[in-house]
DNA sequence: GAATGTGAAGGTTTTCACAGCA
DNA sequence: TGCTGTGAAAACCTTCACATTC
């Protein structure tokens, strides 16, 4: 009984970004009717250098045969692998205002394994309202919907004010993952993990970089 | 004629969405009715280091007092004045699909300075409705408005198949800074920045986590 | 010959630790 | 005494360069 141990280095957030825009390219590079990419074609696409592209690879094996490059769809499905989306996340969405429903019909999502199942607002006009043939759930039922449904993810979509009451309730039914559209800084358990997304923030960049002429390095 | 270069050092991109959540932090210190603020408190509410504050501040000036802090104010106006957000910037929207007119209404933008003042979209329905008290215009005037209005900032919400038409307009009228939420590599001169809104990356870093149980270092 | 995989070098960012000032 | 501002050290990430393989 060997205990092999790879003491699996922690692997960076860009990293794993990365590998996201890697496996978009692969997609579109399917479509294109490509068999096998190089990470020089595949560097060029997303603005980086082969060798980024090698090594970032290479903390999760060796995908590639020398002289030739990369398979493409072995490639993008050893990505899905690595990024867990060769499955289906069933997830809830929470507030059902002006970003919530939009992401209801946000396609991307459903494009990369990431499946809608439920919604939940306060509003008792929105409630029972159908929305992509999702009908709204009274936030009252949360975490006991939520738990049923067996939901692994969810967004966050309501006012500032109340985000961290319905954080607090799907942690408490289950949910290992939330992606925060709410302007606030949210508490979470260490075991569940957290994103926060701030569209204003990224205005702000570009605000910043036209006022101070800033040279980005490796701009998102 | 002196020449005192001060050799501006390049000011990293984590560096500048960190002065972004000082700023809105120190938006609610200042709602909470704090004066006076530490490197310590700041990186508490952040999940930072107080090192990493004052680091962070000490590239654009000596802010602080010693034994006391910053001046909450004081430090708030000139986060500003250095993103860039202490003037109104105004904005068009491309595309008012789900996600074009879920933004439109956004509050966050405005509360910065964000001012949307322009919709355009091809789709006849659309054009002539009104949203928020804008008019939706022609996408077939889209240079000549974006001209006339000195709009900087555009928001691209159109399909990925159109948004580099859109971008080649929208630069031909002297934009500056695009935020595109299109899942395409866009191409833009090096004059003008460009910045994307990947939502789905930010699930499949969800996604990934899980899988892989990833502790991550410094997460958004 | 062509392109991968990877240690080592180089660069950048974060953290440490302490001098300096209110 | 308390907390900033900052060089220097440590950690981290990217690029180089080349041995290796097809």
């Amino acid at each position: 009984m060997s205990s092999e141990q790879p003491a699996k280095k922690r692997i960076s957030e860009s990293t794993i970004h990365r590998l996201s825009m890697y496996y978009r390219t692969l997609s579109l590079l399917q479509k294109e009717g490509y068999e096998t990419v190089s990470s020089k074609e595949l560097a060029n696409r997303e603005k980086l250098t082969p060798a980024q592209v090698r090594k970032d690879l290479s903390f999760f094996g060796s995908f590639g045969t020398r002289g030739l490059g990369y398979d493409v769809n072995e490639l993008k499905a050893k990505i899905g692998e690595i990024l867990g989306i060769d499955r289906q996340w069933k997830l809830a969405i929470i507030g059902i205002g002006n970003i919530g429903s939009a992401l209801v019909n946000y396609k991307e999502f459903s494009r990369q394994g990431f499946s809608i199942v439920k919604l939940f607002d306060n509003d008792q006009r929105k409630i029972g309202s159908n929305h992509k043939g999702i009908i709204v759930s009274d936030i009252k039922n949360l975490d006991k919907e939520i738990a049923e449904d067996g939901i692994e993810m969810v967004i966050i979509t309501v006012p500032a004010t109340v985000a961290q009451y319905m954080v607090d309730d799907v942690v408490r039914a289950g949910v290992k993952a939330i992606l925060n559209f709410a302007p606030i800084n949210l508490k979470v358990p260490p075991n569940v993990y957290l994103r926060n997304e701030n569209m204003s923030m990224e205005l702000e960049y570009l605000s910043f970089a036209i006022v101070n002429n800033h040279t980005p390095k490796n701009s998102k």
